[in-house]
DNA sequence: CCTAATAGTCTTATTTTGAGACTATTGAAT
DNA sequence: ATTCAATAGTCTCAAAATAAGACTATTAGG
């Protein structure tokens, strides 16, 4: 793996873990099914030497984890813990942006759909928690908790609300 | 850049333009309001040769737009797109997920805030196209009219809903 | 014409990746 | 007990990408 950001950023952060060219694609195959080592290999077309690294990485920190099958001879199961599983949203996001921004609306290789409804799943809306819609247009950024000097700067420098689209 | 993603997903589509260490960190600086050459280096701690590629690659794709400074000497502005600027919703999820699972819940460096109502703003939720919230239970992937036999076979390997936790 | 500011390009060493041959461990079959 | 197949790796080597920083080009202003 790459050096890593140093920033005090969470997407920073989430990119040390994740920002390359295969751990999505490999968290993808694992909320697609794929548990096996010979599976993520064929699934996502990365070669051995990286996926043996790729997967240690992503138990290490935490995303997957590494369990021996007991029935099979030398076979384990590799699965997300509940921070892999939190990543749906990110998969979600990203499926959303490569079917309407890459492929374009109407040629998008695979739909997501709401069971209940029959509906197409198009987009994801920040809420508060109490689940309560929040506009983009309102968001605005502050320093958090585990903030320091640097984030200060950061924030300072940013638009006051970088999601929207005209300052005014 | 790397060798890129062959398989039809709108999630390997997304990686093959922003699945890298540095991509991201240049449109969340983008979003914070970075439009020269000189804040993208200075903000990101990339080097200038990957700048100067990136940056490039970027407008390529259509995520970022290189418009000439009228005043100042040689001088550019990088702005994002509207391609660019629907990418809010891939930081807002790695920007959650990297406050609440790497940093923890109370060390997050920066903290998204309704300004409407003062809450935080806590997660993404998936909508159908009128608004409507969707169980992540209930969603389940449905072959597209972009998808292929490949894209077939993807999904009649998946489990029948991704997003849910257990199968039961 | 000189200088500063900006946005690069170029060079080199180091690191990462990609491809595939090879190995190790286990369980089942003979 | 020996062989075979399945699984999950390790190892090697060539090719590509990255990092760091010196150097260049263009323009504006004095």
């Amino acid at each position: 793996m790459p050096k890593k950001h140093t920033h005090p950023c969470a997407i920073a952060a989430t990119l040390n873990i994740l920002g390359d060219r295969w751990s999505l694609l490999i968290i993808r195959e694992a909320f697609y099914g794929a548990t096996r080592f010979g599976e993520f290999l064929t699934n996502t077309g990365i070669s051995r030497n990286l996926l043996t690294e790729r997967l240690n990485q992503l138990v290490e920190d935490g995303v997957m984890e590494k369990i021996p099958f007991a029935d099979r001879g030398t076979s384990y199961a590799y699965q997300l813990t509940e921070k892999g599983r939190a990543l749906d949203t990110i998969l979600m996001a990203m499926s959303d942006w490569g079917s309407c921004h890459v492929y374009g609306d109407g040629n998008e290789p695979v739909r997501m759909m709401d069971e209940a409804t029959g509906g197409r799943v198009s987009g994801l809306l920040p809420v508060t928690s109490d689940g309560t819609p929040v506009s983009r247009d309102q968001i605005r950024l502050e320093l958090g908790p585990g903030g320091d000097g640097r984030t200060r700067a950061r924030l300072s420098r940013a638009k006051s609300h970088p999601f929207r689209t005209s300052e005014n």
